[in-house]
DNA sequence: TTTTTAAATGAGCAAATGCTCACTTATATT
DNA sequence: AATATAAGTGAGCATTTGCTCATTTAAAAA
């Protein structure tokens, strides 16, 4: 019998990100996805139910990734200042690395298929954080606090950071560049506030 | 002559919101608008050039209101505690009492469409803002920093929250439920870490 | 070499899309 | 009452949409 071809799926893919990256998922569309792809729509039926399959399964899989890279070298046991470091960084370099993927994400998390996303990531998530924050709280190197306090506080403020740099300018109008030094200061504050 | 009946626009308007919020953009349409809003299509086109004029109109619309309302009240000259405080009250309560808006919002600001509700919003932003967060520097309540870590750091939490309770459920699978002393609780983190 | 299996395809269908046009309706002005 | 003007309409066009099917192609198994 014949063999899957990775690459047309794998071609597949990475112009389904590309497309909904550049244009908006809006604008994503089958028969457009398969042109670019350079393969029959038909072919794409073959790796996916239908086109909500197609977003959903894409989305999960780059969201593990991304999970799996902000978590890379990660020490659950390490102080929480250092913890939460790796984090960060790890977290600014796959968005700056994988900037269509980053894209491709974020409009997802904002449109219907957002709570299909949720599970897959919630899980990754909670396997591996729990006990950090928990241990820290343990340590008394922070205060005891929801968990969606905590990620509101400890991550919301990344991933504003992340998003001025992609959108290219800023609030008033100026350009922005994202930093280390940058991220550094805001880390600073982010830690300052959840520290005891 | 006719007069323009200033309910149909309405009507419009509401439905279009409630589509977008309810639906997705994704799944929103022109046909499907005018059914909604029990109005022709060709009625749509009088009071807007096409579909595009029509999201960016009424989302920078809802953009000022919602700038407008998270201002009221606001004193530049208030100390920084109070004054932050105040935007974020206002805020959550537009968000709470305007569901759907808030939604509709938050879809456009992650669709192909963010690049033109911008401008509307920094403007409006601008004429307010500014002089605030100069005037807590130059008093010395809280340290200098570019104005992208400041909003990170002092309004993402705050947006993050008010999307969790929109979710209904958090992170780790269990209900979240947004409230005046989570609120706090997260505001003082964040006071914390802008404060010197 | 022949057979079997599944990948891959292009043409194209039914439905939905954004949008228009010839026309009707309502109301201020004459 | 007649006229002028713009709001409002329903049918529908051209195109695009998500998706399928009859068929062909490639390669493992016989």
């Amino acid at each position: 019998m014949r063999y899957r071809d990775e690459n047309k799926m794998q071609a597949i893919r990475d112009c389904a990100i590309e497309m909904v990256a550049k244009n908006g998922l809006e604008n994503f569309g089958i028969n457009r996805l398969a042109k670019a792809a350079g393969v029959s729509p038909a072919t794409i039926y073959i790796y996916y139910k239908d086109k909500e399959d197609l977003l959903t399964s894409i989305s999960i899989e780059e969201g593990v990734k991304m999970t799996r890279a902000t978590l890379k070298g990660f020490d659950p046991n390490a102080s929480f200042r250092e913890g939460l470091w790796v984090q960060w960084k790890n977290r600014a370099a796959f968005s700056l690395d994988n900037l269509q993927a980053a894209e491709f994400f974020e409009q997802l998390r904002n449109s219907t298929y957002k709570d299909k996303m949720r599970e897959a990531i919630s899980l990754e998530f909670r396997k591996s954080m729990g006990s950090f924050v928990e241990n820290a709280v343990k340590r008394g190197e922070i205060n005891e606090m929801p968990l969606e306090v905590y990620w509101s506080v400890a991550f919301a403020p990344l991933y504003a950071l992340i998003r001025f740099h992609n959108e290219g300018q800023s609030l008033d109008g100026r350009k922005f560049k994202f930093s280390e030094s940058i991220m550094k200061q805001t880390f600073d504050c982010v830690l300052k506030g959840l520290s005891k």
